[in-house]
DNA sequence: TTATAAAAGGATAAATTTGTCCTTAATTAT
DNA sequence: ATAATTAAGGACAAATTTATCCTTTTATAA
């Protein structure tokens, strides 16, 4: 469905936006711990997303790291996809036609008109900030442990 | 959404599904230009597909080629899914958790539930020959040209 | 003002996917 | 039988994605 790049850019973002503030900034390590990702491969991510503040903040030197800014967690999930240039997933063909549309459709396209509809929905109409929300509430994971990682 | 792979079986199956019988069975070539694929890959592709006549069948030497059977039209198009191992689709996780399941939900999983549901269905409730029947009905195509394109 | 801590950036490597080519095996027309 | 035709299969190549490592830049604490 999703590449590597876009599910961890989707679930980087997420955690820093649950645990990072402008003065509790994220370090890569701290992150990529958090959602079991790489660390090099999550920090070149990480560079999509901050590239002028789209998505993501981040500060250098001491005391920096990552933080969502309350602009950037009213954005779309659709953002995060639009920095990382995955969204394919709301646009393409399901066979791979490159001209496939509503005047000269693949015999798929119908049906799976109104799945992409949907998707299309899931990534407009919902923001980061209403995912925080719901893991705050619910008992939400976006990482692969059962318990979070102890600090060494 | 879906590898090359699992496309370009889609629309070879496809392809041969409508233009196909057992007594006018179609070359590689032929399926290939009618599809817009790459030949060699196709041929690939296509072996995946009829190991124990999964879903296409072959016939080797003169007037050989490839043909669906009639058992094989009802089939429904998750099976050409199966046989190219890509069904992570409607199985994965939209985050790429591991762990993610209804007792221990990722973030996006409620509001990505339901769309996997409706994948899921698409591809198990709609048979290669309904997609068939419907490419004869209406004026669809599995290909990027305009126009067929010409013998030579 | 210097040392330290952090992200940014570049180069490169590993892994996977996509694609090609050539040989082999099978079928059938001649 | 033999030659021609076709898919199957294996080895390899190219391209892309995923991942790592090292250096540079920036900020700040001491």
């Amino acid at each position: 469905m999703l590449s590597k790049t876009a599910e961890y850019a989707l679930r980087a973002t997420i955690y820093i936006a649950q645990k990072g503030t402008e003065d509790n900034k994220l370090g890569i390590d701290e992150v990529a711990e958090g959602i079991d990702s790489p660390k090099s491969f999550t920090a070149k991510i990480l560079q999509l997303l901050t590239q002028n503040d789209r998505v993501v903040s981040s500060v250098r030197g001491r005391n920096g790291g990552f933080y969502l800014t309350d602009r950037a967690r009213k954005l779309p999930v659709r953002a995060i996809l639009e920095a990382v240039e995955e969204e394919e997933v709301i646009t393409k063909c399901v066979l791979g036609l490159k001209e496939c549309s509503e005047t000269r459709p693949c015999p798929m396209h119908l049906q799976y008109k109104a799945i992409k509809k949907q998707l299309k929905q899931l990534f407009e109409k919902t923001s980061i900030q209403q995912l925080v929300e719901e893991s705050n509430k619910g008992n939400l994971f976006i990482n692969n442990q059962k318990a979070p990682k102890k600090r060494s």
